[in-house]
DNA sequence: CGACTAGACGCAATAACTTTGCTTTAAGCT
DNA sequence: AGCTTAAAGCAAAGTTATTGCGTCTAGTCG
């Protein structure tokens, strides 16, 4: 049975204001159960029952610190939508908070749905944008071939090739997105 | 002083034989660094001076399983020889073992030298596809391209959205990052 | 409104893992 | 062959992870 509220709650609060606060403190690579239990007024064994260990809970937080807190600007055009948002995704993931979350979000996965769950707040956003395209008439790209075409290769990057990597190359991979050909439907999974 | 050869060498081959080995036993996730000493004939200390922990031994040893061992097929032209290989790098790296040596080798790697490393393996078969397609006259995108276009949507969808992937996919990435336009330079990092 | 139920937490003992100082081994060099 | 020193072994100390059991409380039912 499910406890959305209460203790439960009042608990699972606590422990993720605790890991934001230690993490700015001693840095992600110094926390441990028992520091982030304690700073949470919590014992350990709580946080081992409930998340399993601290990947877990760091992918828990890193999923909740990486949902999109805005709908994306309208800037009246589609270029300039998916470019602004493309260079804010960018900034925010490309940072070295940014990379750390979206490991730990990758890593204390089992079953992959913290994973999805962020590339979901990805394609909702897109889909935000090319929605309000279409809207206006202009000929807006499937969701999918922006994720193919530009998210896939700016987290490739992040995650494999962080060196000299800037937010041009975002821009850069919008451009080449919208503007040429792509008549056929792209490639989809 | 780097010591190449000797006791060292052997340490480090026992050890990874250690972890193969109990990876295929006993499961990824129920590893431990004691396990994998005793499996190896080596002291635990040994092991966590050398590695610093679980995670960086993990990832050493998915790189060395992520190295490719032999070179790509050459099948008459540029569209078979991508195909051929991109289907090939799919399987490997979606099938559950491959998506864990991907995290693995993600994970314990404070420098991002083992990610990088992964992603050379990958830049280096692709080369030699397309200076082959380029040797026998035909006109070959760049390197960057081809990691932007099949690449980095692959390993995007392999870790994000593992989901209802198939090989399929794979084979239209490459028939849509050979095919079409690109005369202009596309973009690079 | 009050008793009941079951999930979640606290506590404490136990087990397992990690770290560290010191000693010993052996690879590479002269 | 002897020397030097990185790397491994050993063992003690410290920290973290697991687990059984009692208690609390949110949600439910009478």
């Amino acid at each position: 049975m499910a406890r959305p509220g209460g203790r439960s709650a009042r608990v699972q609060a606590s422990v993720h204001a605790a890991v934001r606060e230690l993490t700015s403190e001693v840095g992600r690579d110094a926390l441990t159960v028992p520091m982030i239990a304690q700073r949470a007024g919590v014992t350990p064994s709580t946080i081992y029952r409930r998340w399993g260990d601290l990947q877990e809970l760091m992918s828990d937080v890193a999923v909740e610190r990486l949902r999109p807190d805005t709908a994306p600007k309208d800037l009246g055009d589609l270029v300039s939508d998916l470019t602004a948002w493309a260079e804010q995704f960018f900034d925010e993931m490309a940072s070295p908070a940014g990379r750390a979350y979206i490991r730990d979000a990758l890593l204390g996965d089992p079953d992959g749905s913290n994973a999805g769950q962020c590339s979901a707040y990805a394609a909702e956003q897109i889909d935000v944008i090319l929605t309000r395209a279409t809207e206006r008439g202009e000929n807006a790209p499937d969701t999918e071939a922006v994720i193919d075409h530009v998210v896939a290769p700016l987290m490739y990057r992040i995650l494999f090739r962080p060196d000299g990597l800037d937010a041009s190359y975002a821009r850069r991979l919008v451009a080449t997105a919208v503007a040429p050909s792509h008549k056929g439907p792209p490639p989809t999974a």
